[in-house]
DNA sequence: CGACGTGTTGATCTCTCTCAATTAGAGTGG
DNA sequence: CCACTCTAATTGAGAGAGATCAACACGTCG
């Protein structure tokens, strides 16, 4: 098991996240327990466990969702390097959704008490954790508006911008030569609220028209400018900083 | 203006809210700039607004929203007594959402850096507003999987008991005597993602069968049991109690 | 009393779902 | 090297849940 440590994290050197104090560094690192490595499409935390400890998504790609009782799936959001899971359970909790590999994924696990540590010894990091879970509300804001919303259409174009976006965002090249893209088109049907035949006539059809390909597991867009009139995306200043931990 | 010092708010009597102790009180009230009154069906925050403030419901009902351009609407939830409102922005950022009443409402303003202030003064409050925040994450959730998975009739009959329990949560009867519902039908389908003509004839189904009733702006549940099962809800111990800020 | 907001209902229409079948690629074992 | 199996993508056809269009009822209010 290799302990990246955090002083080093890779994270850090992206734009992408707040720099931090050397003991904010030193508190997250003594708060972390172990790291954990799952081959993609693995359970991180099942619908309904109840002593989830907290995580961060270190490298790879997962996602949350919530299943009925008859197997309809609604995948939540996704989440990339940076991101936090299991904020929402208090300790205690039962997990009210589950969160599943994408790819080959890394996870730093926490101590069960590291929100609470974090806030009593360092209130900066405390209120970038509550801005944080803020900022992913809007994420879910974003894709219920959509899911309500949109047209079929409108949907693709805008879940394919979104996650253009975020990963480019973790790249050096900001997504020249298009970014990884390790969903199935299942999974962007339960993302959206649609039927796995109808998300795959849409993206043909949208494919055929040049405002995207997804080949080879990467996602090159087209036309993003097409694409955002599509979807009704406001030009977006909305791709914030997000601080790590 | 009648300023309603928090050492006495009415909330803080509900079973529903946590403790705090005299410093908690006495810092947040040391923050609160105003008490606002608003009559039904006005805007509290505009869609795009940079400059809201933070607000708290302190009483009567509101919902979070976002349109389209061409004015379709999704309401994001619906906000009750106690609600946390623009936690999301940072700021200056832009509202990603804005906020309406459905009834006379009041709100407490408080400056714009209370979040900061509450997380440095008192680490505790501050993480319990993480807590609150991803709690209020977590309902959107089960909107997003509303919308993206459940039938009409599995939609409405989930809202009502949604909203019917949280209302009833802030009532001394339990919601023995039906609950406040100042919701139009239109509101019903801005926040399930479906046409009004289609919501109003669901809930008529419903009503026939006997589940709930509408009657002189409250609602009145017939069977939760069988509701329940019709929404593909889990008995459900999710009603945590909710710290007031 | 007319205008307006809200609720109700019937009659189409259509977007999306479901069912079914086919293709392609990756992996496995003989 | 080749059947065999599995998963993912693709396409056509028919069905259906929910949208849209249109009318009307009812209460409130200026």
């Amino acid at each position: 098991m290799i302990q990246t440590p955090c002083r080093q994290c890779r994270l850090r050197t992206l734009p992408l996240f707040l720099p931090h104090t050397a003991e904010e560094i030193a508190l997250v690192q003594s708060l972390k327990r172990d790291e954990l490595h799952l081959p993609g499409g693995h359970t991180l935390i099942d619908e309904g466990q109840t002593d989830a400890p907290l995580y961060t998504l270190l490298s790879g790609w997962a996602f949350r969702f919530k299943t009925l009782r008859d197997g309809r799936r609604q995948i939540l959001n996704f989440l990339l390097a940076g991101d936090f899971i299991g904020v929402q359970q208090k300790m205690g909790d039962a997990a009210a959704h589950g969160v599943v590999t994408l790819t080959d994924s890394v996870f730093c696990v926490f101590q069960r008490d590291s929100l609470w540590q974090l806030h009593r010894q360092q209130p900066a990091m405390g209120f970038n954790i509550t801005w944080l879970t803020a900022h992913e509300e809007s994420l879910v804001d974003d894709t219920l508006l959509s899911v309500g919303r949109r047209t079929a259409e409108e949907r693709v174009a805008s879940l394919l911008i979104m996650l253009f976006k975020r990963a480019a965002a973790l790249q050096a090249d900001g997504g020249a030569q298009g970014v990884p893209f390790p969903l199935t088109q299942q999974h962007i049907a339960d993302g959206l609220g649609l039927s796995l035949v109808h998300t795959n006539k849409t993206l043909r059809k949208l494919e055929r028209r040049g405002l995207h390909r997804i080949e080879g597991g990467r996602l090159y867009l087209g036309d993003l400018q097409r694409l955002e009139r599509l979807a009704d995306l406001y030009g977006d200043g909305r791709q914030q900083p997000r601080p790590l931990i």
